[in-house]
DNA sequence: TATGAATGAGCATTCATTCAT
DNA sequence: CATGAATGAATGCTCATTCAT
């Protein structure tokens, strides 16, 4: 009846993110399930049924927030350039720009979602399919590509992808679970975890200074 | 009212671990919030109120949860040898052990706690401190005597144990998070870890024929 | 404010009839109660709002449902004609059109209003006064005159009406609740009734072919 | 656990009922839809909660009205006995005996039922296999008797039966509407139905008088 | 101690109604 | 007048917890 889709449309993604982003500060604080819509209405400053003109229930909540989160991480992606130097330059740059695109989102978020994921199949498969997944394969090509130029061992890239992506969420899960001697060494991290998976642990030719020259 | 004391310590000690071997099943199906305490009663095969006579509430059921986790992790780790062989081999065989150990306890209750202690910030507390902590404290005690004696490179051994113990965390996130490729090469990690951790992965001497020789 | 009357008038009529055609159709799908605001304004093609414009709230869309049945069923009284023929011709032929009437409205917006009926007193004395009421009154009358007349017997006209309407009514409460059998059957009822109601169930003379000569 | 299952039966059968009268009373006053869980509960001097150990839903309370209706007239019709006398004083006591029973129900309960049977087709159908369908069977195997005896005419038993209960049926809800000169004289029903239903309305030797005799 | 019926606070959700545009 | 987003009171239902037996 009323012209004007676009700027409708825009009203109305204001409004959820406006929602969106109450419901992330709330359910930080309290969790999602002692959360209560009201909360995240008074939050937001609107009543407590104007969110479901936007969100079809409290779940609804949750999958706009992993919908915001996969924006925001696809466009990440895109912006992503293929960094300049040589293996280790590059793995040291991307860790630190997934870790600073993590910062950015918030690792209250993170820990409210990922608290849901666990207990909600539904939401599990979704994020799966939609985030994890597509990461991986990124992932999984470059390293296949890294092995095939021979810049890295012919290491089973299928584990490889999982390991590092795992340590990856591993700290981020240390971290939220109360690490805060972690937390405040959390810059180092890019450079540390760069250096253990490309050279190693033991002693011996595959140091930083070799892989730097 | 209380006299004998041993065996009326272990009829207590016996009921309780009924309850909570019920709610780890019904945790791990239905989700600690969605799971009743009707619903363990009846797996339990007792009465809702019973449960108050031995739980103070529906939390301490989590509670209790976490001190067996604790309780148990601590036998293992009594239990646990020094491996003999060299340094990949004890890795590989501490790794194996961990996960075995994991395994044993059930990925579902560790879904259940995990989810909890994102949410539960008192919990997170005394997760960190009776568990994770104490964890960090033996592997980095183990590190720093491994780089002392020279056997492994002089890498921060704070941020290692953090990035090996993250990886191995992660890991196991990633398979609750529903990676059912994962799942299926699982036992696999350990070594592949422990060769990624050790030699790294940027082709040279320090290769995995070496190392298992 | 409100000036030329007439058309004004007109196109408020309109309106409201469009909206309760709207709501006799929503809620005979789907019950009053069940039935919302919005369903009635999407399927009168308008906004929720504009109702509020023609009628002061829900409860008055079932006060202008009655209205107009009140209307229809005056405008049919008014055409009904005294037809020809002896007693039982005209008595069939006038149940036949009361049937016919009732079958033009909807049984469906019946049900909805006798169920609101039933449940709200104020609704209730209304319908009585303006509906069940008048009708009686002129079928009574028409009873006292036939039995001045004696073409029928003297029996209590207050009770003969009731019974007669009450049969009527009561069939059609059958059919609303779901007796099919009855439904198909339905175009036999006036012949049916008239004969019960003229002659007896009892064998003897009064019977339908002496009544027809 | 406990013993004595019977003793449960019957605690648990005295709280459903007294739950169901306090229903009864509730939405008599109110009607179904504005009478709340609370109110009932309140009425019946219990919490809220209490309810639903007893019923599924707000629904299940007209369920459970339904089944004590059905219960009581399973009940009635087993004592029913065949009465002496001529059919006329069979019929007359027949129908004063059905007054009463649904005098003794309780017209309210009555009103309420019916109300939602009109809204509920999943309602509607229970009910209408549960009483309507054999009470029908039950008459209409009476009038076939009666016809077969040539104690009435043959007229079809089908619509005779659907007939004198639609005239019972529809005299009940004329009292629900209002009419209070009806339920004034509401003992002469079944003497006046019998009486036109026999003998019908036209003058003849079918005369009440004779049937008195 | 064990029981499980009773409790009632708490919450998600609905929807009639309002009113600024 | 028409709109439809915003409102927030109202309510069915859940379930952790209590306590009389």
């Amino acid at each position: 009846m009323t012209q004007s889709d676009p700027i409708q449309a825009q009203l109305i993604a204001a409004r959820r993110n406006q929602i969106l982003d109450a419901a992330t500060k709330v359910f930080a604080q309290k969790g999602f399930h002692r959360a209560t819509i009201k909360d995240v209405a008074k939050e937001a400053g609107i009543a407590d049924g104007t969110i479901y003109n936007y969100f079809e229930n409290k779940t609804g909540l949750i999958l706009g927030l992993l919908e915001r989160l996969n924006e925001t991480r696809n466009r990440a992606a895109n912006l992503e350039q293929v960094s300049q130097g040589d293996l280790q330059e590059q793995m040291r740059t991307y860790m630190a720009h997934r870790f600073e695109t993590l910062e950015a989102q918030g690792f209250d978020l993170l820990q409210v979602l990922l608290s849901e994921l666990l207990v909600d199949a539904d939401l599990r498969d979704l994020y799966y399919q939609q985030i994890i997944k597509p990461t991986y394969d990124l992932a999984q090509t470059s390293f296949k590509q890294w092995e095939d130029d021979q810049r890295i061992k012919a290491i089973d890239p299928f584990l490889s992808t999982r390991i590092i992506s795992g340590a990856f969420l591993g700290l981020i899960l240390l971290r939220l679970l109360g690490d805060t001697e972690l937390q405040e060494r959390w810059h180092e991290l890019p450079a540390a975890i760069t250096e253990i998976v490309l050279h190693g642990l033991l002693p011996g030719e595959n140091n930083e200074q070799d892989a730097n020259r």
